[in-house]
DNA sequence: TCATACAATGTAAGCGTTTACATTACTAAA
DNA sequence: TTTAGTAATGTAAACGCTTACATTGTATGA
């Protein structure tokens, strides 16, 4: 043999250590099944040649790339990143590689991006959120690829999920809020229709105002897009709006942000005049001024445990199991009690 | 055929649409060569089965992945994160996938990680930085895989990079800093010695000074690792070790933003008693109070870039070339003039 | 009508692993 | 010394696609 030119093979390796084909492939997968001796003769011919396994031929041989693909709505948010971050590293440890899409929020995209990971050998996939097109669930079924949901836990929900109850978290943080005498609220929220998330936040907030027997229309409703900017815009319009609010959720810490600037350039004094509630506790969050009231979300805890339930399933077979995660408030100096 | 209970194959494909593997192939790869007729058969019969094509197969028979691995310290700092966003956003487009691995800004693992991934097939590869054992970028040479650095453009380097230069950028900033009096200086720095972007942000800093006929040992250099608790304990440092500096350089925003938190409980004024510097203009540098002075860096361009310029390498052998960007530096409220 | 060129399709040989099964080599008990 | 049992290794058949080359079909111009 080597005759070819090209890369080494693992003929090549089995012609130059002088074993079968079989033995190297053992020796590179099951060392211990395989003498000592020989062991040491195919390594030294691994080593001369630079001899590196061809991927795609192992797919091929074993159906598995050993690849995880994650879909998230972008990067760009800090709460994604670092959990992805987190993901990676605890996927490395297993012997995983990650697989990044992104879907901007638009669950069209999202369709198209599961699919492109599958095609591209994905062994399981990391989803964000439950809502999706059940012919969606169907097609991962078909093709047998385990998707797992992060960053939302629901109890009733049927698929298993790593994250938290978005609705109970916010509930937390509205119950709070009324403690401290607001009656009047707001609330700048991501698209509710698209984002399971976001639903389940404004629940919280009806939820506990229920409990407190406030009027639901005392809670001004205004949807928009995820950004500073947006944020910004929309607390100009919640308060040209008129409504009394004295406190303003924001569906995440970066439109939090945005309506603390808007509120600083309306020269309003947060938190005296207005309240300014965020989610997610990003380092935006702290780094803010007045740092930011917000929910602590367990970015890193979901990255970790979503790589190791992914992992186990496709190591061991383990079923994956929904796993809930606790959030926390965190109070900082964008919250205070109404004035009397 | 069509005896196998699996997932159908191209021959079941075939065999529906009463053709040639080779045509269902061609339909799907080259459908101009194809009879209209035919591909309108094969079609039908690739829906009615639901067949997608096996990854391994495909990787096997052509020898690519059409996948693109990014390597990166982390994806917790945001100018990593939006370039890496921007970069998948690019490559989506131009039909490749990201493989995400990350380093933590240790060398010996990003080695790990470019073996990694090019053993799980990537095309080519994505860097941060030039400067890396020359063994690593004869393996990847052997191995055929192209690599395009980013993040650092330099003149002088010879592989190919889209970036900006690092030193060219902080030495603009120091000239200004200079010019409005500041004499006595500090810089809070990454570890140099693993970290060109680093050391050549130092080495602009030391050129404007020289320029400015500045003594070097007037300024205050010290190392640490990237994170807003290491940036406020190191500016805690430098006022400790009283040099008098009233300028002090960061080597990055989320450094500069600990440093700030910092000044405010040690009660000192920014910028009246001393300066604030960051670098990379993230959303951090925007939301700090006092909003950061800092050099903005064009990550998202950067991302683009590259993947343009490494999608078309792979489709079209167009060989890569390095791609200065511009910084610009951006003057916000933690910088000004020495009071007299 | 026939020859020619080209378009459409088919045939079958790889691509480089893994792994079930077969074989051989050893060890230990009788 | 023989034999059974186990450990180590070898043989060769998949895995499902692409593509060079061969073949067939169809249109064009003389």
């Amino acid at each position: 043999m080597r005759i070819k030119n090209g890369t080494p093979t693992l003929h090549d390796v089995a012609f130059a250590a002088n074993v079968s084909t079989a033995t190297v492939s053992r020796c590179l997968n099951f060392p211990d099944k395989v003498s000592a001796a020989t062991r040491l003769k195919v390594s030294a011919a691994i080593n001369e040649l630079g001899y590196l396994p061809n991927f795609g031929a192992k797919v091929m041989a074993t159906n598995r790339t050993n690849t995880i693909g994650a879909i998230i709505p972008t990067m760009e948010n800090a709460i994604f990143a670092r959990g992805l971050q987190a993901f990676q590293e605890e996927l490395l440890l297993h012997g995983f590689t990650l697989l990044v899409a992104s879907t901007s929020y638009r669950p069209e995209i999202e369709q198209e991006q599961i699919r492109a990971l599958v095609a591209r050998g994905a062994d399981a996939l990391l989803l964000i959120g439950h809502e999706r097109d059940p012919e969606i669930y169907r097609f991962l079924e078909n093709q047998g690829v385990a998707a797992l949901t992060a960053w939302a836990y629901n109890s009733q929900a049927e698929r298993p999920s790593v994250g938290f109850d978005n609705r109970a978290a916010m509930r937390e943080m509205a119950v709070k809020v009324i403690e401290m005498g607001h009656r009047k609220l707001a609330l700048i929220s991501a698209q509710r229709a698209t984002n399971d998330r976001a639903q389940a936040r404004h629940s919280g907030i009806l939820d506990a105002m229920a409990e407190n027997g406030l009027d639901p229309n005392d809670l001004y409703l205004l949807e928009t897009t995820y950004g500073i900017e947006e944020g910004a815009q929309a607390f100009k319009q919640v308060m040209a709006a008129n409504t009394g609010a004295t406190a303003v959720f924001c569906g995440n810490d970066v439109l939090a942000v945005g309506a603390l600037r808007s509120a600083r350039e309306l020269n309003l004094n947060v938190p005296k005049d207005v309240s300014i509630i965020g989610f997610d506790d990003i380092e935006l969050a702290q780094v803010a001024y007045p740092a930011l009231t917000t929910v602590h979300v367990p970015h890193r805890e979901m990255g970790v445990f979503a790589a190791k339930a992914l992992a186990n399933l496709i190591k061991e077979g383990t079923a994956l199991k929904s796993i809930p995660l606790k959030t926390k408030l965190v109070f900082r100096d964008t919250l205070a009690a109404v004035a009397p």
